[in-house]
DNA sequence: GTCTATATTAAGATAGAC
DNA sequence: GTCTATCTTAATATAGAC
């Protein structure tokens, strides 16, 4: 592995871990067991470092929202598709725990980041709008629109709500306990045919938080 | 106004504007025409600050879920509740947009932050019992301990998520849109007797978004 | 490519005069 | 209580040897 790709992979697990304004060059250096001027050599500085962990992230996740066959998924396809967002935010989830902090000193990554959410709301709305016209959720007072964006917001904020309430939790409850309360805000509108399936599914979850 | 006060409202509306960690004390002297020696005099340092405004906050916050005769509201009187809850976030909004770092660097800050989260869950909770037997709320699938957290996360993320999505947007619209969010938490479980009311808070919140 | 040594900058904080 | 001047510390970044 070269130094260059030490350097990405170290510098994510420590922002991750430490939180991005806790960790310096220098820690990033140390952890590796190189030199401060040996970083410098590879990357211009921090930010640099971490323009390039963004530039990553964007690219997987807009490839993970574009691949999928998003209107032909079952109930239970729905399911597996959140958790490999859950999984892809928590592999990059010092863009989120840090948010307000990083797009404010970032400016270019705050853009790209922003642009990035409105694509999830509209994926996420569409998979809603499949799930309406599969007749699996019923059509109500309040739209898909409405529905996708509650969703969002969930993805968005679940990992540092987790750092927050529930420090010590391990990666699997925390992100089958999203999964659960994604699935909350969607049961209220499964038809009643569907509440079986909806009823079994939230037990599955529920088990395993 | 003394200047001990003065600081303190001086560094609230920094903080809250700039972020806390673009906010230096020499910023808040040099916003309040002041020497930096002086600030220092009145306050050990910016942790000193930060810790004085949290005890604010923690105080006016606990007695705002305290005092409330909560069980006897009207499903309207809610609504109000909700808008009074946003407001005190508001005024003290930069612990919110830098929860993840601010409770990193200042644990004890964090140990309070998080047994006030919980107080408002349980009371949020109390809150959606009584609907629920007033009949105002069905008791379905997910319980009112799930509605009440999903409640308070949107309380916890909604001024991160506006900053990120709505920058621009002014403190009414924001205040708005995030009682219309809860709002739509709330509708499915709204009884059918009840649809009416539902609809009709729906659409005088969403006029104003 | 990698190291050591060092320069630069800015935030945080204090001492002592007024 | 308030100011000016100054110190300390830590992060960022560079130069030059190997």
């Amino acid at each position: 592995m070269k130094t260059r790709d030490r350097i990405l992979l170290t510098a994510l697990t420590l922002f991750n871990e430490e939180g991005e304004q806790n960790v310096t060059t220098v820690d990033i250096a140390n952890e590796m067991d190189i030199s401060p001027g040996n970083l410098y050599y590879h990357f211009k500085g921090k930010e640099s470092i971490i323009e390039s962990l963004y530039a990553q992230f964007d690219a997987d996740f807009s490839q993970l929202l574009q691949q999928s066959e998003i209107a032909e998924m079952s109930l239970e396809n729905h399911w597996y598709f959140m958790y490999v967002i859950f999984e892809e935010i928590h592999k990059y989830r010092f863009f989120y725990l840090n948010q307000t902090d990083i797009l404010q000193r970032y400016q270019d990554i705050g853009r790209r980041f922003k642009r990035l959410v409105k694509q999830k709301v509209k994926t996420i709305e569409l998979l809603c709008k499949s799930l309406i016209e599969a007749n699996a959720l019923s059509d109500s007072l309040v739209g898909s629109q409405q529905l996708a964006e509650n969703i969002s917001f969930t993805l968005l904020y679940w990992f540092p709500y987790q750092q927050l309430i529930n420090p010590s939790a391990d990666y699997d409850k925390i992100i089958h306990a999203g999964v659960y309360q994604i699935l909350s805000l969607i049961v209220p509108y499964a038809q009643l045919e569907d509440h079986s399936i909806a009823q079994s599914l939230l037990s599955i979850y529920h088990a395993r938080i």
